[in-house]
DNA sequence: TTAATAATAGTAACGATTACCAATATTAAT
DNA sequence: ATTAATATTGGTAATCGTTACTATTATTAA
């Protein structure tokens, strides 16, 4: 009835690449990554171990509005920043997420909350200099 | 070279709708809804006129991650929260989005703040009482 | 009216992700 | 080592929300 997760080449390599890695990939950057030591794996298999992985706890998955999935293979508590011009994510060491008068706000609503999320939106060094210099006006 | 808005049909009644809703619809549920008045209309043209809609900012776009995007026509100040069983999204009634040692956060990231979000997760009365019902355990 | 051109309906294309399936590799037991 | 059970793979097709295309129509200002 259970099944045993098995620890093929290819979850291997993927975990390790990904581990290595100080951006969070999305699964098809982590792909061609892995092509470099596993030249025959296929996309499918990216995505289905990052899944596996995530889901088990091992990795984090990252799924932010307006663009594809991002992994991350480091599980220290941290939180991110997301450039909205290239979409990179930095992370951003530091208190963990500070929780208030969210109880009252949510009070009549009737919802059990289950998590409270808070998403940094900003623009990158690199991205901020690129603007400054086409500037139009 | 400048291009101005027409006030078409379709437009009016897409925005019209939108703004009777208390829900935040889908682009197709409310296509279906304008439908009843405009049976002709296209799918295409809901979504392209909530584009146009919200970036003159007439409507607000909902763009929650791993689901489609929601449209709300309240533009009075207020926060959502989302169930993440059945994706319904609910008003939250209240102060505006708190702020506080997030600059100190972000200090070292080099990044420039554009906005900070705060997303509610739940499950929603509904849900929550059918999940009580069906315990497996 | 007229002319200029947004906007439309219908449909095809897109891109990220998932589903499918026969072949293969891993694991635990022999 | 051999085996048997089955999780996993590679390759590919399918899905689904959204966008792009295009000939036709409707809106606007003159
Ligand atoms: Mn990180
Ligand atoms: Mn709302
Ligand atoms: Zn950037
Ligand atoms: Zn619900």
């Amino acid at each position: 009835m259970e099944s045993r997760p098995r620890m093929t080449k290819q979850r291997q390599v993927i975990l390790e690449e990904l581990r290595m890695m100080r951006s969070h990939p999305t699964a098809d950057e982590l792909y061609e990554r892995v092509r470099g030591r596993l030249p025959r794996i296929s996309l499918g298999t990216v995505y289905r171990n990052l899944e596996k992985l995530a889901g088990s706890g091992m990795i984090r998955k990252l799924d932010y509005p307006g663009s594809q999935m991002r992994f991350d293979g480091d599980l220290h508590g941290h939180q991110h920043i997301r450039c909205i011009s290239c979409g990179r994510i930095e992370d951003i060491d530091g208190a963990p997420e500070p929780t208030r008068c969210d109880r009252e706000l949510l009070a009549g609503s009737g919802y059990r909350l289950v998590e409270r999320r808070v998403e940094y939106v900003g623009i990158c060094p690199e991205c901020d200099a690129m603007e400054k210099g086409n500037q139009k006006s």
